[in-house]
DNA sequence: CTGTTGATCAACCTTTTAGTTGATTATTGA
DNA sequence: TCAATAATCAACTAAAAGGTTGATCAACAG
């Protein structure tokens, strides 16, 4: 559970990010090395291997070596614990969570002030 | 495009935080009040009042009003933009992108460093 | 060995973020 | 009117994030 947290932390925080969603969506053409990724951008290659390391932290991407250069790889299998996140709430249906609340919720309606009165 | 950007930025910063992911997750069972909302936290509730600010710039919730309660409502239509995003890199195969890199290296593109010979 | 290339490390700066406390606004019920 | 409740505003602090430059490391190619 704070392991999921955890990771769901710093993988929602990694796509925070337009330059790291870029080199992501570069990286589904297929791997790319620091300095191709670093090339379209206007900031420092050290910047963009920053960048790579928190993508590599949050396993959104691996690397391979080849003689000097090391190459990044998109793993997307990563991306699964995201949607997977998310479609947790997005699948909530309005009818569903409305009875569930009703319950949950001391059953006061949310016209009608609720039971939590003491402070 | 840039819009496109802006909002996929504020929205996934938006869930990069653990309280405001379990802010989202109670929202899943029904609306709720900033004093409710707090109350599961060791934070002041000024703080939480922050976090529901960032989730309702990233239009992730919604509020209406009540009396003096400003009830906080899930929009999982939000939720939306954000697994489109994730779906279009996540479900890329294996076998798709590495022939899509094989054309981008010979085509090179803007990024034609790669030219200099991979092994 | 020497020079070059690819990438990272280290130190530093600036802006943003998450949190605090204290005061203020808004709305209600008596 | 007035006290109580719900929530926000304002000012401040501490830490994290994104960026920079300069030095260093690792792996070849001559």
């Amino acid at each position: 559970m704070a392991d999921d947290d955890a990771a769901l932390d710093v993988a929602f925080t990694a796509l925070a990010d337009p330059v790291r969603r870029r080199i992501i969506a570069r990286l589904s053409h297929g791997p790319a090395t620091v300095n191709e990724l670093a090339e379209p951008f206007e900031i420092s290659k050290q910047a963009v291997s920053k960048h790579i390391q928190v993508l590599e932290q949050a396993q959104l991407v691996t690397r391979s070596r080849d003689a000097q250069r090391r190459p990044v790889h998109l793993n997307p299998a990563r991306l699964e614990a995201l949607t997977a996140w998310i479609d947790r709430y997005r699948l909530v249906r309005e009818g569903q969570f409305r009875s569930l609340d009703a319950v949950l919720e001391s059953s006061a309606g949310h016209t009608a002030p609720t039971a939590k009165d003491r402070k």
